[in-house]
DNA sequence: ATCGATAATGAAAATCATTTTCAATATCAG
DNA sequence: CTGATATTGAAAATGATTTTCATTATCGAT
């Protein structure tokens, strides 16, 4: 559980304070599945204590972002989604159009040739944001969408 | 002036009628250069006509994504900009982090990794979006972002 | 050309996600 | 324990986008 030692950093870094509610989120976003809307993520947090405001939430997670705990992926359909960072590397996604199922990829040829080209334009490297769009295999077996 | 054609079609096949401002929007629209902003688009439409109104402006590029020749870009920052899609092929984006340049980019090698990836995993490749974030040269140079 | 059905318009109001404000409360170093 | 200040929840504010609505424009049939 080395992410609570980051954050832990990071609000001493920044001289910020503990607190109970933030704990509680931090907790429960770790504990969940990846790739959580702000939504569902304030819906789990209100299970164990209702009291909590939707604000915080936003506020927390902005936090574990800076912290570099997280990271919010934006989506071609207008939705924001966090997903963990600590511990997991950089990756890629495979999305499936049909039922939304993601996979995590890395594919060490295409970081390479990305690397390549950019070098190729000019430019230094920093990141880059890779999502492939295409039909999962349960979905073309199925011939139906599951859809979330 | 094809698009000026594939539009007219999609009206037809929806039942839809012609109009000044759509004219009005769709001819500024490809006449300025690419990743426009619906603002900047308002902008430079009502500099011509300045009774058009904004959503007027919203529902047209809604219509010019939807019969294919516009295409959505929403970046990191939450930002959400139109660029042209007509007679212009698949590309992805280099991205300066610094002044925000874009070049667009085609790389064969990484196109084919990237249907090799999807089919690795059993997924039926339709689509993808990347970008690859970086300093540009320029930006390099002269050791001081440009901004915008 | 005129009519009538209906699509399109501008302006304002409504939404939606996210952020900020604010007064009350909690945290923590001294 | 105390004071300085960070945090909170609730509500209001924001910003981008969408919808509503009464009015106007389009277009095929007359």
């Amino acid at each position: 559980m080395k992410e609570k030692a980051v954050f832990e950093k990071y609000l001493a870094d920044k001289g910020l304070k503990h607190s109970k509610p933030r704990e509680l989120i931090i907790q429960t976003f770790l504990g969940m599945e990846k790739h959580i809307t702000v939504e569902e993520l304030w819906g789990a947090v209100k299970k164990k204590c209702p009291s909590v405001g939707y604000a915080t939430v936003y506020r927390t997670m902005k936090l574990l972002y800076e912290s570099g705990l997280c990271r919010e992926i934006r989506f071609e359909d207008g939705t924001t989604r966090y997903e963990h960072l600590y511990g997991h590397n950089h990756h890629d996604h495979l999305i499936c159009t049909q039922c939304g199922r993601f996979v995590e990829v890395v594919d060490s040829g295409i970081e390479r040739l990305q690397e390549r080209l950019m070098r190729r334009y000019g430019f230094l490297p920093q990141s880059h944001r890779m999502n492939l769009y295409g039909i999962c295999r349960e979905c073309r077996r199925n011939k139906r969408s599951l859809r979330k």
